[in-house]
DNA sequence: GAGTTATGTTTTTTT
DNA sequence: AACATAACTC
């Protein structure tokens, strides 16, 4: 096997198989390549048999990429190899204990709108007021309490506050409503599989033969459950190999721990440590940049992350005058960059939060270029997709009441909350499904309606089912009366719906119902199965990670958007923030792009928001500044800190100290315009403050 | 029970 | 601005 391309770092990382060893890979320093040469030599030069082999990513991407470059190095035995996310690995677990776990082997995966849809439910069983116990806060809570291991039980024995007794009450009835409708959420597919393993040895062990190397990617974001379970997995023959960057830890809100891999040394005694510091990715001046970010934070370990690149381009920022303005500055960049041959799908725009996509979509869309939004409101998502797939869950799993209440009344069947209340009482009463507790009614015809589509199932395929049900509910004739455009985009989702059930087909023969739900229940994109190669992506930066692009453009480097409002309050959460820009400057292969705007739509108001801290870490002689003359912003006196003396007037110099130096151009009551110059230099702490200077 | 209007809320990030 | 929920008619 020839490991002559390899660094010595690389050589040493792919060559110590046996043991814990720790890869600290900084970014672009080779990883995914390590560890899939890691692999190929493991069963190459080692001889260990594929199937004995487990590796874990973070994302469904990242676990296609890496199966597909192994597959490249080793051919079709690379199928044999259990490379998954966490997710699915535990899936895959509890699938083949469903049994011992007190699950029927019907169970279906519910998503994080359907767990809070049952917890709104609870909730109102519960005569809880939704504005003052937040849904989603309580759903955080509960998912967070399960990632950290923590059940109804253990949290009782701290549950102080109003809040937290509110949370226990709602998650112990969320778990039971959960196991009694054969059902399971995304934390349960960690939980559980921890639950087993700690109540059966047996079971344990034999999942410990069955996977004596373990690999784990992004270890840096593993939450307690995923560390645990990795910890048990391998703790018989102790061959666990993770790799990380405790820079790219960006999961924390999703309980992400990267002590975890602070602490692997200790952790694992006799562990090996080996640093990948050369980048092959980026530039100079964009690893500058990235590197001149990232020692803002406080309490990490230095690296010497370097580029055998050279310096390359300047990094370009632009401070646009809006949001729009932002978009157009992109549009006009990527038509230059495409003109001079740059490839569509080696550009990607990346933004903090998924709402700023809107723009985007909407301006490239008139400027005629191909683009793709990765992740985001996934195919999955999508109402109508949701109803189709609810069927087909019910036809799959009767017991399932969050999808019976969902498609109960859909299309209209004049089945009312009166007769859902109905049905849930019923059913609680009598210890049964809702779905058993039809009886009569205009339900009944519903009733008949799935029994007739449960027989269906078992003598067509899946392709069919679908038609089947599209036409005998009569769902697909309510959107084709509909004649709108909405409804004409919904019909055509679910045509698309149809070429993935028939891509599966073609992939695994025939393939059940229950292979298709499960196989489908943690994806959220479709982005698999129809990948035009040759579009701009755009996406947001916790979805970026692990990639890669020549061009790369950063939008909304403002504070309140990057580093998110949410995250100003601590220094933790600011900490998270940089690290993620950190990713994202990292992209970048060739070329940078930084852009803000001076006002952006937030909430349906204009807002103006002052540029990112973050631009302010990066040296200006990296940069090149490409701001409009005279952009005006809009400041509202009462908003500012500023001078004893109120009296500005028209023409009069300020310096504000985020916009920088800029002219009065007039004054409405409190509204003062303002022309500001390039205003990125000097960032102070005090943000929110302007001052007359002589001139 | 369904449809319309008024009101309030949301947006951090993903499996 | 877009969306969900609540309140209000028919």
């Amino acid at each position: 096997m020839n490991l002559e391309t390899l660094n010595k770092e690389q050589k040493e990382a792919v060559m110590t198989t046996d043991g814990a060893l720790l890869i600290l890979a900084g970014a672009g320093s080779g990883k995914t390549r390590v560890l899939t040469t890691r692999i190929a030599y493991l069963i190459e030069e080692k001889q260990v048999s594929p199937h004995n082999i487990l590796a874990i990513t973070f994302t469904n991407k990242a676990a296609r990429e890496m199966k597909e470059r192994v597959s490249n190095l080793i051919g079709s035995m690379a199928q044999s190899i259990q490379i998954s996310t966490f997710h699915a690995f535990g899936l895959k677990i509890v699938r083949e204990n469903y049994d011992i776990l007190g699950y029927d082997k019907n169970f279906v995966i519910l998503d994080s709108e359907d767990s809070l849809t049952v917890i709104k439910r609870i909730m109102k069983e519960m005569n809880l007021d939704p504005k003052a116990y937040h849904p989603n806060a309580i759903k955080n809570k509960i998912s967070s309490s399960k990632n950290e291991l923590i059940s109804p039980e253990r949290y009782e024995q701290f549950a102080a506050g109003d809040f937290e007794k509110v949370v226990l009450e709602v998650y112990r009835r969320y778990q039971k409503t959960l196991k009694h409708n054969n059902s399971l959420d995304f934390d349960d597919l960690l939980v559980l599989p921890i639950e087993l393993f700690r109540k059966h040895k047996d079971v344990l062990e034999h999942y410990q033969d069955h996977y004596q190397y373990v690999l784990i990617d992004e270890y840096q974001d593993t939450n307690e459950a995923q560390y645990i379970l990795s910890k048990m997995i391998s703790s018989k023959y102790k061959n666990i190999c993770v790799v990380g960057d405790p820079d790219q830890s960006i999961y924390s809100w999703r309980g992400a721990n990267y002590r975890n891999i602070l602490n692997f040394e200790t952790d694992y005694k006799n562990a090996k440590t080996i640093l990948l510091e050369q980048n092959y990715r980026s530039t100079k001046t964009i690893l500058d940049a990235a590197n001149s970010v990232i020692k803002n934070n406080q309490g990490r370990k230095e690296k010497n992350l370097w580029s055998s690149k050279g310096e390359g381009d300047k990094i370009s920022y632009y401070r646009a005058y809006d949001e729009r303005d932002e978009a157009f500055y992109i549009i006009r960049e990527i038509k230059q960059l495409l003109k001079k041959g740059v490839k569509e799908q080696d550009i990607a725009v990346l933004y903090r939060t998924n709402a700023q996509s809107h723009i985007f979509e909407e301006e490239f869309l008139k400027a005629n270029l191909p683009f793709k939004i990765v992740g985001s409101i996934g195919f999955y998502s999508r109402k109508e997709i949701k109803d189709l797939m609810a069927y087909l869950r019910l036809i799959h799993n009767p017991k399932d009441n969050v999808s019976l209440m969902r498609i109960i009344n859909v299309p209209k069947r004049g089945i009312g909350l009166k007769s859902i209340q109905n049905l849930i009482e019923k059913a609680d009463r009598e210890n049964i499904s809702m779905y058993e507790a039809i009886d009569g009614g205009k339900e009944q015809s519903f009733k008949n309606v799935i029994e007739d589509l449960k027989k269906v199932s078992e003598n067509v395929t899946l392709t069919e089912l679908v038609d089947k049900i599209l036409d005998s509910t009569g769902y697909k004739q309510e959107l084709e009366s509909e004649k709108s455009l909405e409804a004409d985009i919904r019909l055509e989702n679910l045509e698309e719906f149809k070429s993935i059930t028939r891509a599966f087909e073609e992939a695994y023969g025939v393939i059940s119902l229950e292979d298709f739900l499960l196989e489908t229940s943690l994806v959220s994109d479709v982005e698999e199965y129809n990948n035009d190669p040759n579009r701009i992506s755009l996406m947001t930066i916790h979805s970026v990670k692990g990639l890669e692009f020549d061009y790369v453009f950063v939008t909304g480097l403002e504070e309140g958007i990057f580093p998110h409002f949410n995250s100003l309050m601590d220094s933790g959460g600011l900490e998270e923030e940089r690290r993620l820009c950190y990713v994202a400057i990292t992209r970048a292969r060739e070329k940078l792009y930084l852009l803000n705007a001076r006002k952006r739509m937030l909430f349906g108001k204009d807002q103006v928001n002052p540029g990112s801290r973050f631009l302010s870490e990066i040296d200006t002689s990296l940069l090149d500044i490409n701001t409009k003359e005279e952009p005006e912003a809009k400041i509202d006196k009462k908003d500012v800190l500023h001078d004893q003396d109120m009296n500005y007037e028209v023409g009069e110099y300020v310096y504000h100290d985020i916009f920088g130096m800029g002219r009065v151009v007039e004054i409405k009551g409190d509204l003062m315009s303002i022309a500001f110059k390039i205003g990125i230099k000097k960032l102070m702490k005090n943000h929110k403050s302007i001052h007359k200077v002589e001139e």
